[in-house]
DNA sequence: TGAGGCCATAAGCTGACCTTATGAGCAGCG
DNA sequence: CGCTGCTCATAAGGTCAGCTTATGGCCTCA
């Protein structure tokens, strides 16, 4: 059993996070003790056993060294720490439950009742949301979820593939027809380290085009929106680096390789904790629009417009 | 073993979260698996075995009804709908590292090398990000964590058994200084069915004062706020509902209870996947500064000066 | 053509988690 | 006072997921 002596300089803390960070069975037991107020209540809630319950959450206070929960024969209630915890758990519950929408709709068969086709920014940041709002109001509508960019979302949706489709980009392709659903800032990202991160005025566009950034590579939908706007200012400098996703671009930037331009949808984690800092850039409107679109004339009815309805009110 | 043959309307869909969605092990390992381009070499990083790896990732995709990976005799890629699965898995991971940063906190021995107080604001929203950078630039450093309202901060700084605290509110409490670290926002939000959430022009102040509304207890710093902001036009209304936490006043608005008065802080979320929509007000300012604060005259320093240089730069 | 990377399969072990059965503490009530 | 009904805890036993080691096939490169 690993009895090696010496070695191990940080001592067992390496072994991943899955052996500090309780499962999500345990987790989601936590919330419904947490929603109960009992044991029994919340072991009857997930469908196990009130021993079963009592012992997981014992080996999860084991687990974390913290009490959560003080008991009495008249049932348990979160202890401080415990409240904290059980806040910090329903983050991961909430992502898992973005995961399993958006898993879901990309297993759903081609007789769902709602096609869609994607974009894959939107598909990644903001239709999990929309598709658990959704399921929260039409419990029954199997969505079934198809990623591409635009010219595959369009195909999609004039082949009859697609139900409504989601795009991101300057204009509407042709054919389509499209209403704004959301807005898509972009913004120039930094490590704190970078110098950029210290500066107290905005940055010129002259001198964000001259200089050599981490970016998508050319085609994707940020790369031309950058484009696009700095054009005017002289057009990109050769790039510092060519990335051919969005997390490869981040991670490049957190890493201190350079400034990037990026999503916001994508960094918001990342400036919160300031892994990341935004640097303002003078007059420059890097903005993209995100739309639902159909085939011209064909305005959506059905599960499409519920989906609709809840993006834009 | 379950061959009945039809019945099961919404089959087997209703046994939790936990056993749709894959467990942080095998999230983690999907994660190495992107990076690296190989099951091999993901396999070494999270320490496991080459077909312990396989096998995990084949389970992974039969219970997703997903393929995640294009194999070949030269490595591993992910397939389209596989890197929206990584994105995706990466925000539970992500939500799972703030989770441990912020439990290892709070078991945290007093011996720890920094001892910090926070609001529970400030603990459940911000200080795990902060810890995950603080982690990131100076590993060996040992964080413990104390919750609690703002005179337990304050008590706690002095009795020296804290190094630093932080807290909400509209001033910085005797004896201590401080400087604004971040700037939290009020916002009036409501269930998106809410006649308010279809208004078109900014509420007036007076309007909302006499509006019931869900609100936390007298006495939280929230209600603080609020009470404060309203004072001018007559005073807040009776509320609807008071409750104990912000997790149930905002469960309480998205349920459709009332609008509710809520941190922008606690609300990202239900923003983006429109469970709340956020009502304009006119004219009032409902920010609080979110500071650190120190027993006056002695600035900190060491690991303290290090947490304080990432919150503010 | 052999070395070294990749992945897959098979057989066997271990441990986490479940179940059922039971006991003990506290509240309300006739 | 003792019954009923809620709470949580403990004990004993079964099942299964996921690990390991051992092996084999495919492909590339020197």
């Amino acid at each position: 059993m690993s009895s090696e002596p010496g070695a191990t300089p940080t001592p067992l803390l390496h072994r991943g996070l899955s052996h500090r960070v309780p499962d999500l069975g345990a987790l989601e037991l936590l919330l419904a003790v947490a929603r109960h107020g009992s044991l029994g209540a919340a072991a009857r809630e997930v469908g196990i056993t009130q021993p079963a319950a009592s012992s997981r959450i014992r080996s999860m206070e084991r687990q974390l060294g913290v009490a959560l929960l003080d008991r009495s024969p008249r049932g348990s209630r979160l202890t401080d720490a415990g409240a904290l915890v059980t806040d910090w758990a329903r983050r991961i519950v909430e992502a898992a439950e973005a995961f399993d929408a958006g898993a879901q709709a990309l297993r759903g068969r081609r007789d769902s009742r709602l096609r869609v086709a994607a974009s894959m920014t939107i598909a990644e940041y903001l239709l999990p949301g929309w598709l658990i709002a959704l399921h929260a109001e039409r419990p029954d509508t199997a969505v079934s979820l198809q990623a591409g960019n635009s010219a595959a979302v369009a195909e999609r949706l004039f082949s009859g593939e697609a139900d409504v489709g989601f795009v991101e980009g300057l204009a509407v392709p042709d054919g389509l027809d499209g209403v704004v659903v959301a807005h898509d800032r972009l913004a120039l990202v930094a490590a704190p380290s970078h110098p950029w991160a210290r500066r107290r005025s905005p940055l010129d566009p002259a001198e964000l085009a001259a200089t050599p950034l981490v970016l998508r590579e050319r085609g994707s939908g940020t790369r031309q929106v950058l484009d696009a706007a700095l054009s005017a200012h002289g057009g990109l400098a050769q790039p510092l680096l060519e990335l051919a996703s969005t997390t490869a671009v981040k991670a490049a930037a957190v890493s201190g390789a350079g400034p990037a331009v990026l999503s916001e949808l994508a960094i918001t984690e990342e400036l919160a904790s300031r892994r990341l800092v935004a640097i303002p850039v003078k007059g420059v409107l890097l903005r993209r629009d995100l739309r639902a679109v159909w085939p011209a004339g064909h305005r959506p009815s059905g599960p499409a417009r519920d989906l609709l309805s809840l993006t834009r009110g």
